[in-house]
DNA sequence: GATGAAAGTAAGCGACG
DNA sequence: CGTCGCTTACTTTCATC
């Protein structure tokens, strides 16, 4: 069984348009706004400024729009980044570390990196303790994990950017 | 001058109920639906729930509803994550640097980290030259910055969780 | 493809239970 | 909090260019 990469479910890449990208750069920055707000925004129709969106969504430009939330105030205020580096890793299980790591609790994201670490888990808990606890029971003990080493995040930024 | 942070700009953190842990679990995952959509899917009526959201919003639970773009259909096929070493850095720096870094053209988010890296840059770029070009002329020869390791991201996955 | 206007829905608000 | 009723505003469709 092969994992499904998001690669293959995609059109192949047009190019985007001037319009297109606008649309992308508002829409990151703010996806709240209206299509009535984002068409003026725009400099196009209400009807066109629809069409586009749902064009870029279809073509899996926009993958989807979610509501950003600050993890302290939910009661997760430890922010953690853990490295983990593997032991020789076959294909058929990342895709099963995949899977098992994005369910977690608390975790935010997943990398699969090249270089000194293999894979970096991006984690919020609600104390040190929860952290130590979320380390150690999963992902320290876990089969091919052969060092884990955490960092505290001090402070986020993000970019102009995507995702 | 103190760099403003968000912390000292919200409430106290009165706990949530699990209405709103609803609301925010719902809208982490698609921010898109309406608030009629998502007060069914919360079983309470809709002005209860806009009010929440609003709240939910004042309150600084909730910072930004955005649109998540897969950067390799904008052209930015390459991912990387860039690790940087500081020299002994004063506070002031790391104000301005924080400023510096979110504005770089790709830059996804910055993270201020323990441990053996101080910052973690995570940035999108549309080829690896242009991720070269990014870690010289942008990070390396940055006055206070000692040492930089660059790390490819070869896939990514979301958690259930937040940001 | 883009447009503008018409028909269909939802948001927003106040008063009340 | 939830409901009702109402006004305003937005979304969506479609004929047309």
């Amino acid at each position: 069984m092969t994992a499904v990469r998001r690669e293959d479910l995609v059109q192949e890449m047009q190019p985007l348009d001037d319009l297109d990208r606008t649309l992308v750069r508002l829409l990151a920055e703010d996806a709240a706004r209206s299509n009535k707000t984002l068409a003026r925004a725009a400099g196009v129709a209400e009807s066109t400024c629809l069409n586009r969106i749902r064009a870029l969504r279809r073509r899996g430009v926009i993958t989807g729009v979610r509501a950003e939330i600050a993890p302290e105030q939910l009661g997760l205020g430890v922010v953690a980044m853990v490295f983990v580096r593997f032991h020789a890793q076959q294909r058929t299980q990342f895709a099963q570390w995949r899977r098992e790591i994005s369910a977690l609790p608390g975790v935010i994201a997943g990398y699969h990196l090249s270089g000194a670490y293999d894979y970096l888990v991006h984690v919020a808990t609600e104390s040190p303790d929860a952290l130590r606890d979320f380390v150690l029971d999963h992902l320290s003990h876990r089969p091919g994990v052969a060092r884990v080493e955490t960092s505290l995040v001090f402070d986020t930024v993000r970019g102009p950017g995507l995702v």
